[in-house]
DNA sequence: ATGGGGGCCTGCCGGC
DNA sequence: TGCCGGCAGGCCCCCA
């Protein structure tokens, strides 16, 4: 998504920002419109699952799209040919508008989206910033650090590694995914994995996050790209959603199972994960 | 202190 | 056709 929005909003003034209603998952901040009305986004950066638009005003706009959210652009693109604006939709509720005519409308049916408004510096201290773990892809995810924040951990792999202060932004699909991958039940406690066995995940999650990203994310249902188009990761799922089919695993006879974990399914190989 | 389950919302799909 | 249950990409909060 950020990459999508990146051409339209980095260095672009929002002339016009509306807000359609007074919360999502939580209130907006005061006068949100107002305080981005006539602001420049300086960078646009992503922190685990969170958009984070630094603005000149000082503040950061912070973005979630929750399970169901949406940003659909429109109009001028930044070496792209002009698409129309859409007709308005429900759950359109915040809509930006750019000097240079684009559009961003976020929409989200469900509402467990988010949007607040930061102190740019000290953003890190923002309740939803502090307590997340490394970003996976980048230097501090390593096998170390991995092994360490399993050490003793009663909880399955898989609560584990969803868990964001652990490491922070995998959802469902790409634990589902690594684990498989990986060789390594989604049932077996954390604590439990031999070191090697660990170590070896931190490539697998790294792998299977680039080839998404690769790929523009993973588009289920409603959930688009940041450009409206949408992504192919969801075809080279080879555990997730898929449930009953053959275990994709050469030589492999088991189907893959469905288990609910902690309210979330948890899709598996019961023979080539352990 | 840690881990599991409930709850927040709406929409869609399949079964009856 | 309509109604109902189940399910969905996330994550905070409460309770044991």
């Amino acid at each position: 998504m950020r990459r999508g929005l990146l051409p339209v909003l980095e260095g672009a003034r929002i002339a016009k920002a509306a807000v359609n209603r007074p919360d999502l998952r939580w209130p907006f901040p005061e006068n949100m419109a107002e305080r981005l009305t006539g602001a420049t986004v300086t960078a646009l950066r992503r922190r685990s699952k969170y958009i984070l638009a630094d603005l000149d005003t000082g503040e950061t706009l912070l973005i979630h799209l929750g399970m169901s959210g949406r940003m659909l652009i429109s109009g001028n693109q930044v070496g792209q040919f002009h698409h129309a604006h859409p007709a308005p939709e429900k759950h359109d509720h915040v809509v930006i508008e750019t000097d240079e005519g684009a559009r961003i409308i976020f929409n989200d049916a469900r509402r467990f989206g988010a949007m607040d408004l930061l102190e740019t510096a000290t953003q890190n201290a923002h309740w939803l910033i502090r307590d997340l773990g490394p970003e996976p892809l980048g230097n501090a995810f390593h096998e170390t650090h991995l092994i360490a924040a399993f050490k003793g951990k009663r909880s399955p792999v898989k609560s584990a590694l969803l868990d964001q202060r652990i490491v922070a932004g995998l959802g469902n699909i790409y634990v589902c995914e690594a684990l498989w991958r990986a060789g390594i039940s989604p049932l077996r406690h954390a604590g439990r994995i031999g070191a090697p066995r660990v170590a070896a995940l931190v490539p697998i999650i790294r792998d299977v996050l680039a080839e998404a990203i690769e790929a523009g994310g993973s588009s289920l249902r409603d959930h688009r790209q940041a450009n409206g188009e949408l992504g192919y990761f969801q075809h080279t799922f080879r555990v997730y959603g898929r449930e009953g089919e053959a275990c994709q695993t050469p030589e492999c006879a088991e189907k893959i199972r469905r288990k609910v974990q902690s309210g979330r399914s948890s899709f598996y190989c019961p023979a080539c994960q352990r």
